[in-house]
DNA sequence: CCCATTTTTGCAAGCGAGTGCAACAAGCAG
DNA sequence: CTGCTTGTTGCACTCGCTTGCAAAAATGGG
């Protein structure tokens, strides 16, 4: 079974006795053509079925349209609703998306972009992982562009989106502090990709400033499994902490479910606790957690203006806030 | 900026110092090449940093290796763990997942079915929505492959995969009586489709069977929000349902948080709950959910083999099982 | 009505690969 | 040495499309 019979230009030139070439103009928008020919053309292409060949076309005109995504755990709820963002406005300026999956191997990155090289995407957007430079210089140099969501390692050429971590840190520290908490704790996975670490730095930072000491704890990955073995680390301290500032919404789920349950607290009378990301389950009743939203409109948006623009613009670092949304989980507010 | 400076067969050739089919039969698995020149070949190839072109290599072969996801709201819990088993299984088969995201209009589907054509996909997997038959057969006469997952709407020629909603509902039912309750509720929500108007049909059977009145109450769309209206409804009745069977997890999740936090009920001492998807928030602490287990890794499975076969087989239909994931949800177990 | 513009049209040359075919080389039996 | 098989290689055609170029048609001004 390869009949894979998919209808020519050809034929649709033929039906309306035109040339080859006038159906090209057609379907390329800024061509051409007379009315009276596109009128035919369109009209014998709608009744053959006919839909321009995008590899054809990605061939000759050298871009294809195609933008990978490379990312992995997809599933995670915030990068689940980034790429429903991106794949969203990607389409509404005529690209398509391609999702590359990294799940496997580590060095699946670099096989990604492999990938995105030989389907001769017209860029690259990596929301996880950080593949080798050898093979960053060879997309670039292919003309090929790269986006790097939350990555912060530099790469010269590459468009850089980034939240400013250390201070939405710093304001959930502030918060905290306002909300009557004295001893503060971060809850960090052990994953210590920069924003991570970044958001960690900041919260310390802050600490320092207000001559209160931080305490850090880091376990496994940033999974509500995660959050339930920190809670279990912080809230059998001597000094319980009154204030934990998880460093993303799904593990700070786990926290607190296990501060509850597990150590019977209530929150946010014995403990405050903040996140970060703003995923769904933050505004759902049982968390109605206050958190940091990751602007994921913006984030898909300055990604995809980049893309559109002609020439890239000198400046390709972005540094996005991300704002606080208050909810139930720290005092006052 | 259009650079686009990709390396061709042609210039990896003159490296090598062989022709130009050496270098194609190079890279087609079982063409007959010497090893000598082989090896040149890779040689040359990796210091060019050559790959591939699959936009060409697709329009000769008439395959493009491409598979469209076709799907809505994909940040969905259960959407987005099926579509990370999808294109991890459909990458191991070598083949590459295009994502194609139908929030925007009603017609999208059709839509994103055009692309897919353009693209010459060898095969689109529909997850959300369904479309026209008109843009159906003519992805199927042009040889393309449909899957259709949990569409249930009769496409010949296509693959269908569907779970056995109405006997996980019948199960749900039994397992609800055994646990002592006797006054059966069903909260769906609007969207009609047919696997969520299985199980509402097979809950019902179940009740008739068993001589026992359901309650049915329908509102919004699938989501944690619906969930809390449901609640609202169904709580408030004159005989309170100390048994209730939702459609999906997400709206099970509103339902109950609704039911404990608004209306102060205990689950499962006075209120028993199963939902359908096992997504991962029904396994943690707040909700920890008696559910149907969504074979997301089963359903890529036979989508992939059956895209895999040469000549797909007569029954283009499947049926799989949902298994029951006992939780605290439900009294007994 | 004629000539200069402007628009439309078709031809043909690519884009980067795969592959049937024939030429060629090597190996081997007779 | 000849004839034949087996394995490699290059030529040239093809896939479906875009686009520069020049010819043809349409338009308009004088």
């Amino acid at each position: 079974m390869s009949r894979r019979i998919f209808v020519s230009a050809k034929e649709v030139a033929d039906r309306a006795g035109v040339s080859r070439s006038a159906v090209s103009r057609t379907f390329t928008p800024g061509a051409s053509v007379s009315e009276e020919t596109r009128r035919r053309v369109i009209e014998a292409a709608e009744a053959l079925g006919y839909h321009v060949n995008h590899l054809a076309r990605g061939l000759m005109r050298n871009e294809s349209g195609i933008v990978c995504l490379i990312v992995s755990e997809l599933d995670t709820p915030y990068r689940a609703s980034l790429i429903r963002a991106l794949t969203g406005q990607l389409q509404s300026a005529s690209k398509i998306a391609m999702l590359i999956n990294t799940d496997r191997s580590d060095d699946s990155v670099d096989q990604a972009l492999r990938q995105a090289i030989s389907y001769r995407a017209d860029a690259s957007i990596i929301l996880s992982g950080m593949p080798d430079r050898s093979i960053t210089d060879l997309c670039l140099k292919s003309g090929q562009r790269l986006v790097l969501i939350n990555r912060d390692e530099d790469r010269d050429g590459a468009l850089m989106i980034n939240l400013n971590d250390r201070d939405a840190a710093r304001r959930s520290f502030i918060a905290l502090l306002r909300a009557g908490c004295r001893n503060f704790a971060f809850a960090n996975s052990e994953a210590m990709t920069p924003s991570l670490m970044a958001r960690e730095e900041g919260f310390r930072a802050a600490g320092r400033e207000h001559g209160l000491e931080v305490t850090v704890e880091r376990f496994g990955s940033t999974t509500y499994q995660s959050g339930a073995v920190l809670a279990q680390r912080l809230l059998t301290r001597e000094t319980r902490p009154d204030a934990i500032f998880c460093v993303n919404d799904l593990l700070a789920c786990g926290l607190m479910d296990a501060a509850r349950f597990q150590f019977n607290l209530a929150v946010p009378s014995e403990l405050c606790v903040v996140g970060f990301d703003d995923i769904e389950q933050a505004s759902w009743t049982s968390y109605n957690l206050t958190t940091f939203a990751q602007p994921v409109d913006r984030i898909a948006a300055e990604a995809v203006a980049w893309l559109d623009q002609v020439t890239p613009a000198q400046t390709n670092s972005r540094r996005l806030e991300a704002d606080l949304v208050w909810r139930g989980s720290v005092r006052g507010g």
